[in-house]
DNA sequence: CAGTAGAATTATACCGATTCAATTTATTGG
DNA sequence: CCAATAAATTGAATCGGTATAATTCTACTG
């Protein structure tokens, strides 16, 4: 109502005829104050428009409600599906989330967990960007600032993390492709920079090798996670082997993508002509044509873990540090079939 | 250093042999303190490892440093890209970002706003859930917060806005295909929930009417944005019209996609038997074979003008409000061709 | 060298809520 | 009906900075 002067809490107290501690109580649902005057305070809100103001009272007690959330890439839907998990499992509770896209900088990361710090935020949620040290995080746990890291981990690093077995997910992938009877398989988007990615790799090759099965020289291309990258890598990849692959495991579903098109720009149906995988299972994967055989990770539940991870952690009492690891799951359709022939 | 009680800006001043203010001053890079006492002040901040506390200072100086930002959907990459332009051009200013997730529902969206505002953000950018209206963001607006909004806007609503102009965008792609020679074009994917919807739908009319076209029956396919629905609505495109369409311009370029897909599965090449036009000029329209053309909606550069917008009204004086229209781009490639017969 | 303009610094009230010991009011048992 | 106890309320100190008026220190002029 009033125009020009934010109502404060004690104006409040003042229009009900009680004390600001009392006002106080009422908004923190005390159980203390009694029925009458709790009526009579929340009147006195209604009637001035009165905003409570965090401002004030968390500078008092300590407690902000915010959770400080540092993305290593926004743009990258797997992590937008994470952050959206987060935030479902920390508005929930009446967080608030401050967030900061790192775009794979540590430079940019450094900055916002700074800030974040500055604004007094109860939890941090880190997804590790690319190039992110041991020493970095450890400097951020001496803050005494409960920490979950996911998706992507730091070896060493003793804190909570929440996120899917990435070797798993392609010893699946590849033992999916080998039942159908795939032998020549290709890996496309090794990538040594992350956790994620040398985990994914790892799993690859275990599962090639237990099956008693070499990777021919070639076969394993080493690029970035981008529809585009995925393109180039098969023109590579069917350009210089010899004997070509008949399935592509992929390190993820957006490099799949860009490897179908690839087939298709060569003139190969995929799954029909070459068995693709992906991993990830990002919305997107269900609606191409054909549509994707993946690994889901099920990047929204692993928001949603960091967040309780997170919760637990701020509730008193101190538990070593926990690692919920989701297990990756198989996803059959039409980019992967029988090896006919 | 100090394990347990947070060092405060009076024990840095204390340490230093200055008073408060003097420190303040030095955080606040105010000129008029001495060369010798700032580098004081700095060495005491280090050796003390003190931690500006912004919980503090907004109370006595109303800035917060924090912007909030309402989102209609993370998990669609349009609006996470969006986003991504917000953060940069406001991070940039040292600006920290309050994020909410209304996952089109106007429920959460007012839920977030409310908090946003007991946070006292010193703005406000909205990207409206499906279903909000005018009265909603008025009443916003009568909080006196800046607000800015982003992609949709709310028709009859004074505010500052930031998007591209989707009216133009389907004039561009209905021109283009009429300059190719096409008069039979349809439209896939008509949806009435949004004004983005509701302004292509609009575009596309108007092009074909000032063209002197009439739009025959069933031309106007209704349907949500994903690959199968495009998928599905070219065979109910062409099963039922007596005379099929040359051409279809499409709500997005996912649409685009299913729509290719459908014309393969009627045994029609794309670009050849039907010129295909999307919107939005996704990372993956350059990739498929035939290459998408499309109109480019340039989703990142949208964030960052609502960023600009929202500078100019955090800055003092009060100018009217403004939209700021990207001019789409048409961006041709081989999924459109000129008209033979 | 006095006088003074200007630069640098300080002291203190203040922002808006919370907290908790102290006080007032209500309730109960004898 | 009073004392004892429980319940409800109050008031002032407090959190960590910032603003500003007042003060001290410098430097320069005539």
């Amino acid at each position: 109502m009033n125009k020009h002067k934010r109502v404060s809490l004690k104006d409040v107290a003042q229009f009900a005829g009680v004390s600001t501690g009392t006002v106080s109580m009422v908004l923190n649902k005390n159980p203390s104050v009694a029925e009458k005057t709790r009526l009579l305070v929340q009147q006195a809100i209604e009637k001035l428009g009165y905003v409570y103001n965090r401002s004030g009272a968390q500078l008092r007690n300590r407690r902000t409600g915010v959770i400080g959330v540092s993305i290593c890439n926004l743009a990258n839907p797997f992590f937008a599906e994470v952050t959206v998990g987060i935030e479902e499992a920390l508005e929930e509770l009446g967080y608030a989330l401050i967030l900061g896209n790192a775009v794979e900088s540590v430079t940019q990361q450094t900055k916002f967990l700074n800030t974040a710090r500055e604004h007094n935020v109860e939890g941090l949620i880190l997804m590790p960007a690319i190039g992110t040290t041991r020493e970095m995080v450890e400097k951020v746990l001496e803050w005494q600032i409960p920490l979950v890291m996911v998706s992507r981990y730091i070896p060493g690093v003793k804190s909570d993390y929440a996120g899917t077995d990435n070797y798993a997910a392609l010893v699946t992938a590849t033992e999916h492709l080998l039942r159908l009877g795939h032998k020549r398989i290709a890996f496309v988007g090794a990538n040594g920079q992350t956790t994620t990615g040398r985990d994914r790799v790892r799993g690859y090759k275990a599962a090639m090798r237990s099956a008693g099965l070499e990777i021919p020289p070639g076969y394993v291309v080493e690029c970035e996670a981008s529809r585009e990258q995925g393109f180039q890598a098969v023109k590579k990849l069917f350009a210089t082997s010899e004997a070509p692959p008949t399935a592509v495991a992929c390190f993820n579903d957006l490099l799949a993508f860009g490897v179908m098109l690839g087939l298709r720009s060569l003139g190969m149906e995929p799954g029909r002509d070459c068995s693709v995988v992906g991993v990830d299972d990002v919305l997107e994967a269900a609606l191409w044509k054909p549509g994707l055989t993946t690994v889901a990770m099920h990047s929204q539940t692993i928001g949603q873990n960091a967040g309780k991870l997170l919760r637990k952690r701020l509730s008193p009492g101190s538990q070593p540090p926990e690692k919920v690891l989701l297990r990756p799951e198989l996803v059959i359709r039409d980019s992967s079939s029988i090896l006919s022939s």
